[in-house]
DNA sequence: TCGTCCGATTTATATGATTAAACTCTATCC
DNA sequence: GGATAGAGTTTAATCATATAAATCGGACGA
């Protein structure tokens, strides 16, 4: 059974297929996204002898990715149990990494609902905090995402990558080092809303809705900027709802 | 210098210092406590093989633990720059052993701020997710860990074990696998807040607070469910920002 | 029937050798 | 004089092999 195939270090001509930047790396990435996808559902995890065979990399290579899986919380291993795959519960959901695998998964409105229903806690409480906290430097950055967003609107600029630069530095405006760690979240939610938001409205995100809040940040007001950031992402969330509701087909 | 002592392998007697369930694992803690209580600030982090040799283990066992420290965003390392701590931005600070490691630095009320700021993000609106998917287990659960409070009250349970299992219990009533990653912060920030809010008034937890949130989680009110957990932590918060303006002395 | 010991399996640890990457410095060339 | 190519050096990355420790299952014996 041939599985994978091997991650290929130098090759004859010395290109390198890179899955990372080194084997570690790349055997960590080709793991991580067979476990989260399912691969391994049916039958057992290989044993580090297996792996490092599979996958045409020393014993050494292997040890060092399957620890890195095991401090992502996806993996566990002891003597002669062997290497085991964790319950999802115990995975590290918010690690990057994990999350992007995540995404390799046949796209899902449950996964995109629960992105959502987790921003419409952070980033209101973001916008408040801001609202009280924000320097002038925060201020100005989340005025350039605003400023993107307007410029996007003409085509001058990307729109996704605005709206995400927008609430990226509202994150960081918060001034609360937990709430900065929601900027990985937050941009995948966005990208992955995007190709579905895109197929039900053709609109994207409102520059209004999005100016409100900044406002509302300006003028100190925690409540207001909490109640404008929660109407933007009710507006996604209602959308998913309805979805879901017509069972729509998606992708 | 000497900064570390050898994680201690087995000894005369064939007892072992557990720093860990094994070499890599007691060295993992020992390198993580360092890093994030910052011994390294100062100077730069050694290299792979000074570090095999202060601590008195094998380049194997370094290896891992600095790949699983990686892994968690601690590290970077690169041939000819050596190992280097990442800037903490970068740290994943919902890693539960990150997030004990913060713990062991002296005690701040700037972090137990920012506990509660999160927690009052995620737990009201884990509250009104509760109100809408709760299955019965759920609720018993909830229920069960309410009924602990009320014993601890004669002094028949421990308060603040009962608290936590209410609140474990609530955020895995919501249904969604993000709230219940918030496991390890929000019994981390409840231990710790019981050693700062017990100095200031001498009450627990209120009972009848807690019964508010159950109530409107049975009826099925969203709103209701998320309003009276917002009020509780709301306190808290209330507590520690009085604590802060009045500069308190703590532990 | 129960406990103890033995053997097999798998991860854990140690070590030596080699390779590749990345930075520094220098000498050379224009 | 300044850029630049190249050599040299440092450090992690990789490979290979050997040995130790942990644990499971079954055999054996009281």
């Amino acid at each position: 059974m041939t599985l994978f195939a091997p991650i290929s270090k130098t090759g004859p001509e010395g290109q390198r297929a890179v899955l990372g930047r080194n084997l570690t790396y790349g055997l960590l990435d080709s793991l991580g996204r067979a476990i989260v996808t399912g691969h391994y559902d049916g039958g057992s995890f290989p044993t580090e002898a297996q792996l490092a065979q599979q996958h045409g990399v020393s014993r050494s290579v292997t040890r060092e990715a399957v620890k890195m899986l095991t401090a992502k919380g996806l993996l566990s291993a002891r003597p002669r149990q062997g290497t085991v795959i964790q319950p999802a519960e115990l995975w590290n959901l918010f690690d990057p990494d994990v999350l992007s695998w995540l995404l390799e998964r046949k796209f899902s409105v449950d996964l995109l609902k629960h992105f959502n229903q987790l921003r419409i806690a952070i980033e209101p409480e973001a916008a408040a905090l801001a609202a009280r906290f924000a320097e002038s430097g925060d201020l100005s950055a989340i005025s350039a995402g605003l400023a993107r967003m307007r410029a996007a609107e003409d085509g001058l600029d990307n729109p996704l990558e605005a709206d995400i630069a927008f609430h990226i530095a509202l994150l960081l405006a918060a001034k609360n080092p937990f709430y900065a760690q929601f900027r990985d979240v937050v941009s995948t939610a966005l990208r992955t809303s995007i190709r579905f938001t895109n197929r039900i409205k053709g609109r994207s995100a409102s520059v209004p809705d999005h100016a409100a809040v900044l406002d509302a940040i300006r003028a100190r007001d925690p409540d207001a900027a909490r109640d404008a950031m929660r109407r933007l992402i009710g507006d996604v969330l209602a959308l998913i709802d309805e979805a879901e509701r017509q069972n729509l087909p998606v992708e």
